[in-house]
DNA sequence: GTGTTTGCAAAGTGTTTGCAATTTA
DNA sequence: TAAATTGCAAACACTTTGCAAACAC
C-alpha cells in the first residue's frame, strides 16, 4: 500500500541480484510486505492484476523461482499438481486443511522433533518438513 | 513371480470391494508382494509392461486411486506434479533425496514428534508427514 | 443380461520454454 | 549499447475424463 518504501524492496532485489524491474518490484512488494503467506503463481498473478501491477503469468512463475533461488521465498509442497511459495523464512512446519486448500503455519516452538533419523552415508540433511493434514471434524448429532 | 497365490490378491481385492479383473490382479500382484514399494504411475505402468501384464496407463492411474481410496496404498507428496504411491501401510515416514527423486521409508521408531501443536478447532488430524530432504555431501578436498 | 470396468483419445491443469521485443544499467 | 528481462504462444509433463466396447458375475 505505501508507495514509499520502494527503497526497501529494491534494496533487497540488488542483494539477491536481481534487477529490480517494475514487475519484479511490484511482485516483491506484494509478496515480501511483513506478512506470512502461501501463494500460488496463479493468485499472485491475480493479486498483481487487482493492484495494477502488469505482468505475465509467465513472469510470475520466473520470479517465484528467481525469488526462492535468492532466498527471498520457499517452496510448500502439500499436494500433487500445485506449487505453493511461502514467504516466512524462519523455522517453521504447516497445517494443511485438505478441505480447503489452505495453508497455515506451525511455529517451531509447537512441534519438536525428538530422536533424529539415522541418515544415509554420504547426504546431509537439506531440511525437515512436517505437514499435519487437517479434515473437518464430522459431528453426527 | 509365483502364480499360485493369486487366491490371495483375490481376497484382498474383493475384500475391498473391487472386482478381480485382469488389470487389478497384474497390478495387485506387482504392488501387494509384500516389499515397500514407491512408485509413480508411469512406473508401474512400465512395470506391468515387463511382466507382460497388458493394461493401459489410464487404469493404472484409476486403479491407483482405487487401491488407494480402498486402503490398499498410500499417497506420498515429495514434489509438484508428480504422484508416488506407497506399499507400506503402517506408520512411517520419508527421506526424499532430492538429487535423484529416490524415496526411502523412515521407520516410525527412528522419528518422534514431542510435542503437538494445538488443532484448530473443528478439525482433526487426519495425518502428519514427515519428509527429510536430503542431498549429496558436497567434500572439498 | 446387467452393471462394472477398460482403453482410447481427447481434454484438462499447472508449469516451462523459445524467442523477438523491450528494458535496465 | 550490451546484457538482462519480459510477454506471448507454443510446448510440456502429468493426470483425468467421456464413451463405446469388453468383461465379471
Amino acid at each position: 500500500m505505501s508507495d514509499r518504501p520502494f527503497t526497501k524492496v529494491i534494496k533487497i532485489l540488488r542483494e539477491a541480484g536481481l534487477r529490480p524491474t517494475r514487475q519484479r518490484l511490484g511482485l516483491a512488494k506484494l509478496l515480501l510486505d511483513g506478512t506470512n503467506q502461501h501463494i500460488t503463481a496463479e493468485e499472485l498473478h491475480k493479486a498483481a492484476q487487482d493492484n495494477n501491477i502488469l505482468v505475465s503469468l509467465a513472469t510470475v512463475y520466473n520470479t517465484l523461482h528467481q525469488f526462492k533461488s535468492a532466498g527471498l521465498l520457499r517452496e510448500v509442497i502439500v499436494e500433487p499438481g500445485r506449487a505453493y511459495f511461502d514467504t516466512n523464512l524462519s523455522k517453521h512446519h504447516h497445517f494443511y486443511f485438505e478441505q480447503t486448500g489452505e495453508i497455515t503455519d506451525i511455529p517451531d516452538s509447537q512441534i519438536n522433533i525428538e530422536r533424529l533419523p539415522h541418515i544415509p552415508e554420504g547426504t546431509s540433511i537439506n531440511c525437515i518438513d512436517v505437514v499435519v493434514r487437517l479434515s473437518p471434524v464430522i459431528r453426527d448429532d
